[in-house]
RNA sequence: GCCCAAAUAGCUCAGUCGGUAGAGCAGAGGACUGAAAAUCCUCGUGUCGGUGGUUCAAUUCCGCCUUUGGGCA
């Protein structure tokens, strides 16, 4: 640990059900502290079951930030996510708290905790609504090809099939005329401004998985198709980001009449199941992380003492 | 009881005109810098139901048995 006098923020990452949620109000509790959200979808007012979005009463009290801040049809982004939290961060130390971050996007963690220095606005819907029509028209591997000649390296990084990729580092040659790559490196020198604990949740596979599928039938008991039809109702439509979250797009064969629930409700639980691997793909190669191994048995009592002892050693 | 069909990867099923077999899904591993709960990449040996026979060689052809469907009584 580098001795410096930045101040602490203490991050709480995990995969879905993991019990993120009830620790990060314990932790808050017990070292007076206020939550600050890194979650891509629970940002998003009117949708709280399929989120697993924090009730007021789980709250207990605890302020938390970024959280329900966003209709589910405004555009969002890391880069807004960092600048949101920087400032969240700064006014919850102002007021003589402990910022805990806590979520599940791994992008946004990342973005927030890792020198990643965001320019000026450097997306543009018209031009990646263009290339995706490109894309469509020419194929993939054109549009590969066309990054090639403009931006080997990112080319080599990106494979060809992952045309949202591509189209995102072409959209950045157009929208600012420097290649993808050439930010990447120039972002790096970027100083932090606060010393980020990480205290990872890790879980058995099988364990996580059963706690995955428990979870998607209490939602549905809660009334996770009340909620998905209130949505649309409301205008919002399947093409948005926020309505392709898990929980939400899998309901559509079964409110179309396409599908019954249970087999829309096997696919859901199997694309949560998807999802908490590959956050724990996100998460397992960074050294920063203190795990914390979580089991069944474990009672949240014993694990936030463990958190505790370990952000005590850190101060 | 008789007739027909099926039996191959955890599941659903291809296939081999006889030279020991491959897809999808599941599962596992990985990537990730302004959409990220998104998007994408890699990984397939299993008594080919059992048992006898024909054959240099049988998962493949033939007989019998078992199980599961379906039909006829």
């Amino acid at each position: 640990m580098i001795e410096n006098n930045k101040p602490k923020v203490l991050v709480l990452i995990g995969p879905t059900a993991s019990g993120k949620t009830a620790l990060g109000v314990a932790l808050a509790k017990a070292l007076g502290g206020e939550i600050i959200s890194a979650d891509s979808m629970q940002i998003y007012k009117y949708m709280n079951i399929g989120t697993a979005k924090v009730t007021s009463t789980e709250m207990e009290g605890v302020p938390h930030h970024l959280v329900d801040c966003v209709l589910p049809d405004e555009e969002y982004s890391v880069a807004k996510f960092k600048e949101t939290a920087l400032t969240c961060i700064k006014e919850v130390l102002s007021r003589g708290n402990l910022p805990i971050v806590l979520g599940g996007t791994g992008l946004y963690i990342n973005g927030l905790t890792l020198p990643w220095g965001f320019r000026e606005k450097d997306d543009n819907e018209e031009v990646r609504w263009r290339l995706a029509a490109e894309a469509e028209m020419l194929g993939s591997e054109a549009l590969h090809q066309r990054l090639r000649e403009v931006d080997p390296i990112t080319a080599k990084a990106v494979h060809p099939n992952n045309v949202k990729r591509v189209i995102r580092a072409l959209e950045i040659y157009e929208v600012t005329g420097k290649p993808k790559s050439y930010f990447d490196k120039k972002a790096s020198t970027e100083e932090l401004p606060y010393n980020y604990e990480l205290i990872g949740l890790k879980w058995p596979r099988d364990d996580l998985y059963r706690r995955i599928n428990r979870r998607v039938d209490m939602m549905v008991e809660e009334g996770l198709i009340n909620e998905t039809r209130v949505l649309l109702d409301k205008g919002y439509d399947w093409n948005l980001a926020s309505l392709k979250a898990i929980g939400y797009k899998e309901l559509r064969p079964f409110l179309n009449g396409e599908a019954p629930l249970e087999e829309v409700l096997t696919f859901l639980k199997q694309n949560t199941r998807h999802f908490a691997k590959r956050q724990m793909t996100w998460f397992r190669k960074d050294e920063r992380i203190h795990w914390i191994e979580m089991n069944a048995r474990r009672s949240t009592d014993e694990v936030l003492k463990e958190c505790l002892k370990y952000y005590q050693r850190t101060i």
